[in-house]
DNA sequence: TAAAAATACGAGCGGTCGCTCGTAATATCA
DNA sequence: TGATATTACGAGCGACCGCTCGTATTTTTA
């Protein structure tokens, strides 16, 4: 073994070129266009690849199937969403008020989602399907690892067991408003963006104060 | 116009036998099991079908379509879900302390959630396809107008426009949560359910409060 | 009991799906 | 400049989709 142990899926070390790259990169823009429009299930791999400026033929030399397409789209939205707002996910301002450290970490992602409509909905698609709930296992593991991480900071007394339960509750109370915050207009997402935070705040106060001496 | 107003869809009133009744009630539990299992999109009539132990042709003989399935499998959870828990809907109660009327509120609901899987499932669907969104509006709606009538009697001060919002993110928070509450085990259950309660409580505690006179 | 209506069947139609493959054009390598 | 690897195409395959229709059976009506 001379660089990394090899892997099961056998990848032959192909050589990509700069218009290969290049090509992904459009047609993971056209599977999220396409995905965000029709859903997963009813989008078509071919209405990606035309939507790409593609053949279907083209597609499937980048990509092995629909599910890799979908896997490939999330990656990229975790790793844009952690380039552009990697501070959201710090761990320090452990002594931050509350309410600030919301706004620091929910507004970068508010405006993430909401640039990024097809991040928001491949993630709310209920996987029923297998495959798609293993493409969006990555970025929520990512997602509650981060959240986890900033609680132990900010609540060092709370039990790992129930910190991780609030974790849980805080991403899920978001995913839930999401879709409110989604649809609210630009004049409307002010007040939608508050309420939302006051919900987690008003949670999230008793939740990380549990267990605290004095 | 002897009864009603006649309607555009034209029924030509036919009569349905006792057998007919009751194929469209084994039609309905096959949908709910095909849809809870495959999802709205992938879900094929045929299946349904083969499900119910009926032929594709029966199935059409009492549904238009896929999407008359869904709108009458909705109807009929909301039917079931207001005759067994229609109290967890009752205005009155506008002076219980606020962690009683969410007990009363929510533990029906969440029962019923737990065991009418298809229920949670097929409103989860993120509704892409104008078809599904629109069969899942009317139980939306009705749910919607319950909680903003629970709120309108233990909140008069309360301005109407605020009161929506607030009835709007409490069922978004509730639905965030409903996946929680549907994974957990029996052992679990009452744990996430105390935290989704307390999670409700602690926003709304703030959110109905807001413009109390004195 | 005869006519009419409701229920039941299932082969199969037209269409779309994910995906393949033979072939050609283009870029890199020797 | 050849040889080789990568990118590109698009017709079309087999499978499955929602749904239809001709026909047979059972129940209600008259």
């Amino acid at each position: 073994m001379t660089e990394a142990t090899a892997d099961d899926t056998a990848k032959p070390a192909r050589k990509r070129q700069a218009r290969g790259e290049k090509r992904m990169g459009e047609l993971l823009d056209a599977a999220a266009e396409v995905f965000a429009t029709h859903g997963y299930a009813k989008a078509s791999t071919n209405a990606i690849a035309a939507a790409a400026g593609a053949s279907p033929g083209t597609l499937y030399q980048f990509f092995r199937g629909k599910q890799e397409i979908a896997e490939a789209l999330m990656a990229r939205y975790v790793e844009r969403l952690e380039a552009a707002h990697g501070a959201a996910f710090a761990v320090d301002g452990a002594d931050l008020p509350l309410r600030d450290l919301l706004d620091r970490v929910l507004d970068p992602i508010i405006a993430f989602d909401r640039a990024n409509p097809g991040f928001h909905i491949l993630l709310a698609d209920p996987g029923i399907t297998p495959e798609l709930a293993q493409a969006k296992r990555p970025a929520q593991e990512l997602i509650f690892q981060h959240l986890d991480r900033i609680f132990a900071a900010r609540a060092p007394h709370l039990p790992a067991a129930e910190r991780r339960l609030a974790a849980g509750v805080a991403i899920h109370m978001f995913r839930g408003l999401l879709p409110l915050i989604m649809a609210a207009s630009d004049d409307d997402l002010p007040a939608v963006a508050r309420e939302a935070k006051q919900a987690l705040h008003a949670y999230l106060a008793v939740a990380l104060e549990q267990h605290r001496s004095t």
